[in-house]
DNA sequence: ACTGTTTACCGCACACTACC
DNA sequence: GGTAGTGTGCGGTAAACAGT
């Protein structure tokens, strides 16, 4: 994989457009808020590449080759924690300390609402926090009258690294512990200090990409599989299907997992179907969707959203669009998830590609096509179009480049 | 001194997965 | 199957460079 190769072109369209009775169906957007994961990043560098070049040089530069190449995987030793108790915790110290400023509770609320889906994951680490708070035999009034904060994060850190945190976890203690007091009112030069920054010069230089020429696989291995399981389509489980009409989209549409899990879908005429979600990475915004049959109607969003829809009964109709017929309960992210990774694996996707890497192999296949740079920014949404593109998107297109650059006189 | 370009750094949203 | 720990992508911004 790699490498570029003919386009197949794409021909026939028999028609499945299964029941598309009604004009404007409607689905309304599952989740409630979205609860996972986690911000910061990772890669547990056995000694990442930190290398901090002597004064009258240029830039540090951290990735310098030689880095153990492989990000490791979610690491063999998971620290054990005893979870549910310590997020409660943790978001009760944070409440606790607000409503000591005179925080109403829903102004309080207002406050963690502010944050999409990480809260789950600051609670964890500021209920870590509370703990060595406490175990240091500290009350939760002595908080309030800490002078220093950046000494207490630091000394927390220091006591978390020796305790094998992993660098992931630094970080998000940093990030987590910080707000705690930012929350209080100091200023982000009393937490954030340059004692702190040599603390975490090493959890964070372990975190950054590491930018290499990586291929991605061609959209086309996804499409001719979507095209094949077209052919039959009652035969697939529930969530291969699901598999499937998630995956068309994200091919067509450039969204995001996270995106489509909170997408809703209503259908216009003639299988014309429109999907709203809201941006939130970068700015906030809702966004709407248009897809119109295309050519090849067995990779098509539209046919694939139909049946999709056309597998639940009648007075399920207006439930959530991942509403699970057969289950009768909403899909999780993690369930439409696992739903695309049966596909991709299925259709010969090298293990390991995350799910966006279809929209990256969209996106590269558009590029390698010769979109111009308005189109493929207008399709990835990409505010800094050209430099986010040229880093994450045309990677393996450099080879033609280069063979270019042979011709010479 | 000023303008333009590249890259580091921060922090949040998104993705993956061990494990219960 | 879902939770929570761990890993990744990317926008905003400013520092470090580089040219005029």
């Amino acid at each position: 994989m790699e490498g570029r190769t003919t386009i197949p072109p794409s021909t026939d369209s028999t028609d499945l457009s299964y029941s598309q009775q009604s004009k404007r169906r409607e689905c309304t957007s599952s989740d409630g808020d979205t609860q996972l994961a986690v911000p910061i990043l990772g890669a547990e560098s056995d000694q990442a590449g930190v290398k901090i070049c002597q004064p009258g040089k240029k830039r540090r530069r951290f990735e310098d080759g030689r880095s153990n190449e492989e990000s490791k995987k979610a690491s063999s030793s998971r620290r054990i924690t005893r979870s549910q108790v310590r997020g409660d915790r943790g978001e009760e110290l944070f409440k606790w300390i607000l409503s000591k400023r005179q925080f109403s509770d829903e102004a309080t609320q207002q406050v963690i609402d502010g944050w999409h889906s990480i809260w789950s994951r600051h609670r964890q680490r500021i209920g870590e926090f509370e703990e060595f708070w406490t175990k240091s035999g500290k009350s939760w009034e002595d908080l309030t009258t800490v002078k220093d904060p950046e000494t207490v994060i630091s000394n927390f850190i220091a006591q978390q690294v020796s305790a094998h945190a992993t660098n992931a976890n630094s970080n998000a203690c940093r990030t987590a512990v910080g707000m705690l007091f930012r929350i209080q009112g100091f200023q982000e030069d009393r937490i954030n200090g340059f004692a702190l920054k040599q603390i975490m010069k090493k959890p964070v230089a372990a975190t950054r990409k590491k930018r290499r020429e990586e291929p991605i696989y061609k959209l086309d291995i996804l499409l001719k599989h979507l095209q094949e399981r077209a052919e039959f389509k009652r035969k697939l489980s529930e969530q291969e299907h699901l598999g499937c009409t998630i995956s068309s989209i994200m091919a067509f549409s450039t969204l995001r997992l996270a995106e489509i899990y909170r997408a809703s879908v209503i259908q216009l005429e003639d299988n014309v179907w429109q999907l709203s979600t809201s941006i939130w990475k970068g700015d906030n915004y809702d966004l709407t969707v248009t897809f119109r049959p295309l050519s090849n109607l067995k990779v098509c969003p539209t046919s694939w959203l139909s049946s999709w829809i056309a597998l639940r009964n009648e007075e399920d109709r207006s439930k959530a669009l991942w509403w699970r017929p057969k289950k009768q309960k909403v899909s999780s992210y993690e369930y439409l998830s696992k739903a695309v990774h049966i596909i991709m694996e299925a259709s010969g996707v090298v293990k390991g590609n995350s799910v966006t890497s279809i929209r990256k192999s969209s996106i590269t296949k558009s590029i390698n096509q010769g979109a111009t740079i308005q189109e493929i920014n207008r399709a990835s949404r990409h505010k800094d179009g050209p430099s986010t593109v040229a880093v994450h998107y045309d990677m393996n297109l450099n080879d033609t480049i280069r063979e270019r650059l042979t011709n010479f006189e």
